[in-house]
Order: C-alpha cells, then sequence, then structure tokens
DNA sequence: TTTACAATCCCCTATAAGGGGGGGATGGAC
DNA sequence: GTCCATCCCCCCCTTATAGGGGATTGTAAA
C-alpha cells in the first residue's frame, strides 16, 4: 500500500520534478498536483491522501490559509510545508494552523524526501533553521527578574498576580496585609513600567519573564 | 580547532564509551566529563567548552536546573539534552531554560553524532518524537477559541484585553460604547469560566488561546 | 413567522484596584 | 555609627471594574 500524495506547489517544473520522481518510489504515489489551492478543500476530499506536500506562496491563495479546511476535514493527514520562506511569521502561522512538518526549499530535495519518510514514521521533520527558531520560541528571556531589578518578594507576588489572583488573595497567599501586597505591585508597576495589574500579566507572560 | 566538550551523565558505561568515541574523531574533543551537575557552573566556566551534553536524571540535582546559570554565564554555549525522558513537562521545561537541541537516548548513539554536526551547523536538533510533541504545542492554540465558543466580536474584544488595555480603551479602538465593551467582556468571562480582566488574561496567555 | 442570539447601548451599585502620602523594623554596606 | 534597600504596615481618595438590571436592532436559523 504505497502513501498517497498531494502536491500544491505553483512552479511547473519543480512539482512534475517531484511528481515523477515520487511516483518511481516504491513507497509513494502522486494522485494530484496543482499549481494552486484555489479548490484545495474539494480536491483532498475527493482524492483523500495520506499527505499533502504543500507550498505557500501561490497565485490566488495562500498555502498556509487552508491548512485548518483541510485539517479539519481530515485531522490525520499530514501536511509538509515545502518553501522557500523562513520568516518567522509564516513558519508560526504554519504550525499554529496544523502543519506537520516545515521544510526549506534552499535545501537539496533529497531533504524532502527524508522528511516524508520521517513523516511516514510518525515524526515531524523541521529544517535545521526552522528548529532553531521554533526552539528560540520558547527560550525565556534569561533573568529578566534582574532586569527589572525585582527584589526576591515582588517576584512572588508577581508570580501569583499572573495566575489571575487578586490582590486580596495574594496578601493571604503570603501572609501579608492587603496594603502591603499592594505597595509591592506598585512598585513592580513602577519597575515594569506598566500602570495596571492587567498590563503586567499581559506584559510579563507575553515576554515570558517569569514562567516556572 | 576541535569542538571543545563537555559532558554531565551519571552512567559511567555509557560516559565514558562517548567520551572515547567523541575523541576519536577529527571534529569532537571532550574536555572534561562529569556524573553529575553538583558543580556544573564553575566546571564549565573553567573548561569553557563549544558545546555540552547535559543528561536530566542525575544523582543530586536534576540537569534542567543547571541550564540557566550555563546559559547565563555563557549563552552562546550549546546544550544538547541527552536523556531517556520524553513527557512533556521536562521536555518543555528544558527548551524553556534554553536547551538547544533534545535527543532521546533510546535512539541509536549514531543520532546523537548527527545531532552534534546539526548543532555545529547552526542548527537545533529534535529527536522525531520530540519534534512531534514541539508542534503539537503550535497545533492546540488554532481550535481553543471554538472551544470556548467565542464569537468574532468577543474574540477582539479579547484580543485588545491581553494587550492589557482598559475597558475604557478597548471601547474607543473599537469604536463602541463603554457599556457595549463591559457587556461583550462580561459574556468573555462567563464563556472562559473566569470572574474578572485579570483571570482571563492569565488564561488566555497561559493557555495560548489567542495570540496573533 | 417565531425564536434565538449577537451586538449595541443605558442605568445603578458595590467592590477592586490604582495612586498618593507616611512610618517602622531589619540587615548589609560604607 | 550612618546610610540605604528591603520589607512590612497604615491612612486617604479617586478611578476602574464587576455584577445586576433592562432595551433595541438586525440577522439567521427553526
Amino acid at each position: 500500500m504505497k502513501t498517497q500524495l498531494v502536491i500544491f506547489e505553483d512552479n511547473e517544473n519543480l512539482r512534475k520534478s517531484l511528481v515523477v520522481l515520487l511516483n518511481s518510489s516504491e513507497e509513494y504515489q502522486v494522485v494530484g498536483d496543482f499549481p494552486n489551492v484555489l479548490k484545495a478543500g474539494n480536491q483532498v476530499k475527493d482524492l483523500d491522501p495520506d499527505m499533502i506536500i504543500l507550498d505557500i506562496d501561490m497565485p490566488g491563495k495562500d498555502g498556509i490559509s487552508v491548512i485548518p479546511e483541510i485539517k479539519e476535514s481530515k485531522p490525520e493527514i499530514s501536511i509538509v510545508m515545502y518553501t522557500q520562506f523562513e520568516d518567522e511569521d509564516k513558519i508560526f502561522r504554519s504550525l499554529c494552523a496544523g502543519a506537520d512538518g516545515y521544510i526549506l526549499k534552499k535545501t537539496s530535495p533529497m531533504v524532502l524526501f527524508q522528511a516524508l519518510e520521517e513523516v511516514r514514521k510518525g515524526g515531524a521533520p523541521l529544517s535545521p533553521a526552522i528548529a532553531k527558531k521554533v526552539l528560540a520560541s520558547f527560550h525565556q528571556k534569561a533573568n529578566n527578574a534582574l532586569k527589572y531589578n525585582l527584589t526576591p518578594r515582588e517576584i512572588e507576588v508577581l508570580k501569583l498576580l499572573i495566575k489571575g489572583y487578586s490582590i486580596k488573595y495574594i496578601a493571604a497567599e503570603l501572609f501579608i496585609a492587603y496594603d502591603t501586597c499592594k505597595a509591592h505591585l506598585k512598585n513592580i508597576y513602577t519597575k515594569l513600567h506598566v500602570n495596571c495589574g492587567k498590563e503586567a500579566i499581559a506584559k510579563v507572560l507575553a515576554e515570558r519573564i517569569i514562567f516556572d
């Protein structure tokens, strides 16, 4: 039973080459190839492939935009992005939409085939440069607590604040008076350059300043 | 100029084998190997390696816990986790702390060497199973807005709320009355099962329900 | 057509939170 | 010793927010 593929790629030469190469293998069979994703939803539904190779920059409609539609109709389908773009916006939009892999065209086509193999085995192939960006998104800013000169006590208060707790509750949790807690928060807001608790929570969580 | 390595691994046989194998290569030189991370900070500072192979489960102290210390003293150092654990908690704690790669021991040792190569070239090696979990952490984000049955307008309001904006400001931004905005927020709070804006921000950002 | 609901606006009240003071105790740095 | 930072506590006052009520449109489904 060959793995059935559909390819969306607007470069005719590249697409046809992929079709020929993949069809010559024992493992893969290209059941459809298209230069755009304007009718991707129906095409995928009709052809019912196991895997999709998806370019991003195509005439008419962005490749990323069809991912949700496809994943919704058949969640177990594997979508491998195959593109020249390595800007974070496109990467994260693709991955969030549900892409299972992200391979850059600038790497050798060999890598694409290895990636397909990896997907077949249940992995998630990412080009090294992509993996690096993905990992970087996890790295929390090193010791931002120091950066803002927060005292240990202020950090304790802040940690509870970003859980959404009320001032009253935070005070109780730390066994200090309500007003003391407010005083700490006042100092925290000053140091973080924000004006209220909501801003503080937003800033801390968005920048991943504290995270344990 | 060989790439200088330090290895933290409590399994004597495994560690010594890695030392021998890596030292036999042209590219690597193991400048230190230790069965625990109790003095990792100083050891790394003294030996000043380019790369670190780091186990997680070691006697005395968790491997993950020394990552921040190491990264702080030398941010450009590459840390590759080499462990048997594939539970999400350890993975994400490692990556958040600053790990540059995460390789499972159950894969062949060959893979570790490939991973080191990849790091040398500026990549970020992840075992397929790990990469899949990392990608999965991006995927869930998509449908969460739907999960809570938020209307498009409510999502708009929520997006502004999680930036830390005041109700007044949000209302102005959306060209609606203050009370309308409050009404939306009331519905949002109900749907998210929270009692106030701070809780809502905390919940949304912590669960990555919305993020564009 | 009736029902349902999203989106809009308004009123009122109680509580939570922010902003401004001041003061006292500790412990380390100079 | 003095100085300073930290941490803790208390007061007052204003604003922001939450929670409750109700009402009107338009739209879309039943």
